[in-house]
DNA sequence: GCCGTTTTCGGCCCGACTGTTTTCAGTCG
């Protein structure tokens, strides 16, 4: 084993895919290739196992053939294949890819008439006209090159945004679609919708019988920094805020429900459902269900999984990771976590440590929530950057809640609790003297987030074997975008968590969503049970937090009942007794 | 390249939009 990295294989497998389209490969053989990836990048076991074990070609949509590639790239660090392409080409030939207007056709012709090899070669041919030359390009495209290319420098990291950043633009653009002349329905799909962590556009749907009305309430809108197509059935725009793109399709009423799941997605998803539709018979598209020349009238998303057999599938789950199989089965969960479950906040911050309000205020905010309770967890000892509390001033902060919960008189009761950093060793950062006072204990990696994977594993073991340990606190220490999770043997952990009774956090923060989903499904099926917390250091926080987590547990698989604080305060307290 | 209670060969989701075209190819989702 030389290469156990998942992400270095599924880079491995998009790329021969990429050079593949480049060569003018089959595009079937090379969408096999996206599809192995696909299927690697939502693998939850080790890969380095899984090719010892030579499990992988029992995984759909991977072969013998994409297994000895797989295998040869974990077992030598390179794959061949790969290898040879590459060379045949410049080594940043696929950056051209990411230019908007540029697919496998274009690049393979300019790369090949024009030795362009680089964004900046390419700018330059454009700049040239030596681009408007080719045969199929003009001045239209040589300009639309040009404006991709600084769209694709600017968005480097992929150009995918994260959800919470894009859910409130997406959200307030649907409220201005709705409002919009003659509509009659309009909701929001895409990634936004499937609740995908990040995301890279925003899709609106609206039905109406006039269209155009609708089309020029976003085309016009004052965000709207560039219309990008403008059509009978589709407007695309992009906006001034962050380049985020917006495509909007309206339809005749008739059509919404199609249409809408059309745009919901996922690819994966669509590309199964269809093949089971033609199985039977029917066309699907977003124009509707087709037997033969008869078009089915559907009035909602749910009929169509019905006139195929199925149970419907909630939006969250169209990711083609075994929904079809379960609802084939009618053994899809029908009772999703809802953030109308939640009873209470778990995992918040005051002025005592690193938060933005104080505690007062943050009960009031909760109270005005309607929570029943709110888990009070400031940093430990330990945290001295965020002002954690040694053990004097948690005792001076119970005596505050004493006071805030007679004051509120059980209206809404604050918990005494703290988050413990889980220090390098895996010790908690207090005695057991002062943990066994607490009514939460949530346990968190703060430091030293590069130890490797043994270490790492066996630092949370350790956690878990302290009795006073009740949640395991936004596991993996990601940050969306920004820093991958720790190296940790997470089903090793999630089993050890399953048999001592914890739970797991499925944290809030906009640029944690921790647990993700994948993992969260991980977790329950080992029968661990999750908190969704808010991590909350702001009153805002609060609000804007908890549905994050209700959404990515929701991805999950999530149901009611497998999320704590969907408890009553006095079933929550017993579900977390230390042991 | 993958897959198979009709198939080990012959399929593989489907349509809109744009620009370069004289009927369509490429890209996108």
């Amino acid at each position: 084993m030389v290469l156990n990295d998942k992400t270095a294989v599924v880079k491995a497998l998009r790329d021969l895919s990429l050079y593949l389209q480049l060569q003018g490969e089959n595009s079937f053989k090379t969408r096999a290739y996206d599809i192995a990836a696909e299927r690697i990048a939502g693998l939850a076991e080790d890969i380095g196992e899984l090719v010892a074990s030579g499990g992988l070609t029992a995984l759909p949509g991977i072969g013998a053939s994409i297994a000895a590639k797989i295998t040869e790239l974990v077992t030598t660090g390179a794959m061949g294949t790969l290898d040879e392409l590459k060379a045949k080409y410049p080594p940043k030939v696929l950056e051209l890819l990411d230019v908007p207007e540029l697919g496998p056709k274009k690049v393979k012709a300019l790369v090949e008439q024009l030795q362009v090899g680089t964004l900046d070669q390419l700018e330059a041919a454009c700049r040239d006209g030596r681009v408007r030359a080719l045969k199929g390009f003009g001045e239209k495209t040589e300009g639309k090159i040009l404006e991709g290319i600084a769209l694709a420098r600017r968005s480097k990291a992929g150009g995918r945004k994260r959800l919470a950043d894009v859910l409130p633009t997406a959200e307030a653009l649907l409220q201005v679609v709705q409002a919009a002349p003659g509509v009659q329905r309009a909701a929001l799909g895409g990634s936004v919708r499937r609740r995908r962590e990040t995301v890279a556009d925003v899709d609106l749907i609206a039905s109406a019988k006039d269209a155009a009305p609708v089309f020029k309430a976003l085309t016009s809108h004052p965000q709207v920094a560039q219309v990008i197509a403008d059509g009978t059935s589709k407007a695309s725009v992009r906006l001034k805020d962050g380049d985020l793109q917006v495509d909007l399709r309206v339809l005749p009423d008739e059509d919404f429900a199609t249409a809408l799941h059309h745009f919901t997605g996922s690819k994966a998803h669509h590309i199964r459902l269809r093949g089971l539709a033609q199985d039977q018979g029917l066309k699907i598209s977003e124009w509707g269900v087709h037997r033969g020349d008869e078009k089915l009238p559907i009035r909602e998303e749910a009929e169509i999984y019905e006139l195929l057999g199925l149970q419907p599938v909630p939006p969250e789950l169209r990711e083609d990771t075994g929904e079809f199989e379960a609802a084939a089965k009618r053994a899809l969960p029908t009772d999703l976590v809802a953030l109308g479950d939640i009873k209470g906040n778990v995992h918040a911050h005051s002025t005592w440590s690193d938060g933005q309000h104080t505690l007062e205020q943050m009960a009031a905010a909760g109270l005005m929530l309607g929570l029943e309770y709110l888990t009070v967890t400031e940093h430990s000892e330990t945290a001295g950057y965020a002002n954690g509390l040694d053990a004097d001033r948690l005792k001076r902060q119970a005596d505050e809640i004493d006071a805030l919960n007679e004051k509120m008189q059980g209206r809404l009761v604050l918990l005494k609790g703290i988050e413990t950093d889980i220090l390098e060793d895996g010790s908690l950062d207090y005695p057991d003297s002062v943990l066994e006072k607490l009514d939460v204990v949530i346990g968190s990696i703060h430091t030293r987030h590069s130890q490797d994977e043994a270490a790492m594993t066996r630092r949370v073991l350790n956690a878990m074997e302290n009795p006073h340990l009740m949640i395991w606190g936004h596991p993996t220490g990601r940050l969306l975008l920004k820093r991958d999770p720790a190296p940790m043997r997470i089903e090793v952990l999630l089993d050890k968590a399953a048999e001592k009774g914890i739970a797991v956090e499925v944290n809030g923060g906009p640029e944690r969503l921790d647990l993700k989903a994948d993992h969260v499904r991980l977790a329950l099926e080992r029968g661990v049970k999750l908190t969704a917390s808010t991590d909350a250091h702001s009153v805002g926080e609060l609000e804007r937090n908890l549905p994050l987590a209700v959404f990515t547990a929701r991805k999950g698989w999530a149901r009611r009942g497998d999320v704590l604080n969907t408890l009553s305060l006095g079933d929550f307290r017993k579900a977390l007794r230390r042991r």
